[in-house]
DNA sequence: TGGCCTTCTGATACCGATAACATGATACCG
DNA sequence: CGGTATCATGTTATCGGTATCAGAAGGCCA
């Protein structure tokens, strides 16, 4: 019934005011080293826990950066949470994270929620949003940062890289080897703008290349990952073996295309090529390893990191843009 | 210089007094439908955004639930986890997420730092904890949830299954199936306690079944995955062989050892059986799959939701233990 | 007509920390 | 020794919602 310990009451029991207590806790060294000794001592035998909520309505500093992704199941979105997480962590900076499956509406509804938790910066995932976003995000004076694409059209600062160019350095890769009928294996068109960007890339450096129409291989809706790539090679059975080179939207996908070529008896790369997306972990384990494009998911996490850092200290005037470019990593499908 | 905008200039807007909007904007039917429309438009207009916080601290209700993971980069706990958003969110919670990196010390750092946000409830992954991670969340009238594990003296309710008899099911079926000489790939002996578990189940059901003492390989540091199996297995090289069955911690580095096990050119379930723990994307996928055991990462997440939900509304009083129990699933690795 | 109930709105105080300013005590200076 | 700098602490007001109680307006009944 007591009700939870305050700082009035460290004060009490030190027998001095709560300002000094605020102050002390704080390390603030206007505070007689003693005088700051005991009241932690105190604070901590009445077992007192500091109130971050209170802290940030009082200073309209709320502590929260609040950051979209569009999934956690995802190694890389992952990676490069726990990057910002580390980062930010250390500078006393806690992250509120919404994921928003990959659809932009959910992300409006997410942005909305998390703008009313008052956080100090929001960074998104891609470049695509609402209009009710955009407008959302406007006009307040909010730093925003868009991460893992490069919009033509920003809100504010952005950290990513190219998913064009990157698909279209597999596409040049593939045509130099001598594959000319490709096939691209991602989500149904739709809500992932991150996968339509891929596909229009490869698509583009087809042509550039002069090589023959790109069939579409429709692995579902987003998100796609291992059993979908294999569901859709095992539904289109020996039907495979027309295409010089499966390109494929992510690294699990190409796994699961390369697991169901392999059960079927066809070899990689000999039959057919091979290509992923990412630098997963599974792109470097299987057998063969994977032809796929390294992202450096955590450096974007560590520049996003950096970017805040140097908005929270004002050294940030102008928008910022980052490209953290991509790298082709030739494995064993092509 | 206007600041944000508040209840207060939306009251003045429309010529009524801020409580007013305070009852209209959360749809209180003492208010006039009319006023409250009204109420609606202008706070729209104005582009009011409503203030979490200053709710948070008038009501002493933050709307969070802190959670911790061991890791966001792991298929499993992103699934529970995503349960859990979609769950809580749409009871209007939102999830303050801090990851430990497999480490307790880490854990009570975190759990002191989300403490300090109010959350309405905590759900922690694993039953090991810090002396003063426990006596931080004693006495608080904290819910507390553990979660993934069956912990003997638990902090309060419990979600999971137990890790032990989990692997007690694959040592049986590897028994059953004339494998004899095991060895368990695994963290190095530390922080993981999970894992720890899971290898301590390993040598009781071994001792059960009258095997020869399993021989533990040490695949480094927590968290171990694909290509610490894979490494692993490759210094070990052709004496690999001497083993009749792998039994892994988890299914990524069992894929890591099936594929250094196939590209030494041995033969797996022929030479050698292999089994994983998780029931990974993964495992289902691998060319052969992989034997494993489901451990429903995403039902202890609704499990956990239903159970928020209930303390929330008040109908729970005793600590409540919740077996979600685990199933081996035969795969062709063994 | 008076009394009472329903419907809607307003006034006030408060949640816990802290910015901003004020104050009391000492020390130090020429 | 008066005056000013320095150090340590206290006082007051405030951030933006909302619980609580009070009150005005209108309808209904006997």
């Amino acid at each position: 019934m007591t009700g939870r310990v305050t700082m009035r009451d460290v004060a009490q029991a030190v027998g001095m005011s709560p300002m000094t207590v605020s102050r002390a806790l704080r390390d603030d060294r206007t505070v007689n080293a003693q005088t700051r000794a005991r009241v932690r001592d105190v604070a901590q035998q009445l077992g007192y826990v500091y109130d971050s909520t209170a802290q940030a309505f009082r200073t309209q500093k709320s502590g929260f950066v609040a950051v979209t992704l569009p999934s956690v199941n995802n190694a890389n979105f992952a990676e490069t949470f726990r990057a910002l997480t580390s980062g930010l962590g250390a500078a006393g900076v806690q992250l509120l994270l919404g994921s928003t499956n990959y659809r932009v509406e959910r992300e409006e509804e997410l942005v909305r929620q998390l703008l009313t938790r008052n956080p100090e910066a929001l960074v998104l995932t891609g470049g695509h949003h609402t209009d009710a976003t955009r407008s959302l995000i406007k006009g307040r004076g909010l730093p925003v940062i868009e991460m893992w694409d490069l919009p033509r059209d920003p809100l504010g600062h952005v950290v990513g890289f190219s998913n064009s160019d990157a698909m279209a350095h597999v596409v040049g890769h593939l045509a130099a080897t001598g594959r000319r009928k490709l096939a691209f294996v991602g989500a149904s068109e739709g809500a992932d703008m991150r996968g339509a960007v891929r596909r229009a890339g490869v698509v583009r450096a087809a042509d550039m290349h002069r090589l023959p129409e790109v069939t579409m291989i429709d692995a579902g809706p987003a998100p796609v990952s291992m059993r979908h790539g294999a569901a859709v090679i095992e539904a289109l059975g020996r039907d495979v073996a027309q295409y010089d080179a499966l390109v494929c939207v992510s690294d699990p996908v190409a796994f699961g295309c390369l697991s169901a070529v392999q059960r079927m008896g066809l070899s990689v790369p000999d039959d057919l090529a091979i290509t992923g997306f990412g630098h997963f972990e599974v792109a470097k384990v299987s057998n063969p390893r994977i032809t796929t494009v390294n992202v450096q998911a955590e450096d974007i996490g560590r520049q996003v990191v950096d970017l805040l850092q140097g908005i929270f200290d004002g050294d940030v005037d102008a928008p910022v843009r980052v490209d953290v470019g991509s790298e082709l990593v030739v494995g064993e499908t092509s």
